[in-house]
DNA sequence: ATAAAGGCCGTACATAAGTACGGAGTCAAT
DNA sequence: ATTGACTCCGTACTTATGTACGGCCTTTAT
């Protein structure tokens, strides 16, 4: 059973941070003796970990949520998954058309010779 | 000369738009006559459609007003295009590996025969 | 002349994901 | 026993990019 200053240090988060995920429910408040501590035992750290780890792939707090309560229903996680990855798919071919975007703007600053009159800025105009 | 909602609609932004970026300071207060009321011309106008088109590539509110404020110098110009041009590369990048750690998740879940046991859920664990 | 539409201003609210603060109680070490 | 570290709680603040509201004034159309 940890404090929580200790399994904030452990995860390297911040113990506002835990607080805040207890807040949302993300987490429950665990039980709490006579001293008014919060104590954590494996489970809930767990889940804290479950949660930094899916938050690391992209998912959001509100996602999180929703995964942890499927209680492990393989397809309906399956079908999360396979919306977040439309999801980033999409996200990949708008910043790719951007990259060809930018790249064309400034390939044609550096071909300019007058230093006063910027491609750019000319063809955002 | 334009009132400012007249000018918004022209946009499609909204009237409340134009007056948060003025008060962003990405635009100036259009002088105003004895009525009180904002007036634009042509180059307000086209200030507007300069932060609207470079909001669409991905720069920021704060960047578009460095980019005003460049005046048009080329090379600094180049140097936040090229800037912008790394950041959205490493967009890709990291959105490319989040995709094939999800997708390989999504596989095992479709290779999975025990619908209550998830594998996504598994590995987060 | 009157009513609807448009404009003014300042302020609050929205979202996401926290961070910061202040006052008070508690625990651990010297 | 005292000091410093830790915890509690509720609330406010943060960043970015707006949106919404309320009260009041002006313009426009009928």
């Amino acid at each position: 059973m940890k404090t929580i200053g200790k399994l904030a240090k452990e995860l390297d988060i911040s113990v506002e941070t835990i607080r805040f995920y207890e807040r949302k429910g993300l987490i429950v408040q665990p039980l709490k003796p006579e001293n008014g501590y919060r104590l954590y035992n494996n489970i809930l750290a767990n889940q804290l970990k479950f949660i930094l780890k899916a938050k690391a792939l992209g998912f959001t707090l509100h996602e999180i949520a929703s995964l942890m309560s499927l209680s492990g229903n393989c397809a309906d996680v399956e079908s999360m998954g396979l919306q977040k990855l439309r999801l980033i798919r999409e996200k990949i071919a708008d910043l790719q058309r951007l990259e060809g975007v930018i790249k064309e703007m400034t390939d044609s600053c550096k071909a300019n010779q007058d230093p006063n009159s910027c491609p750019i800025i000319n063809s955002l105009n």
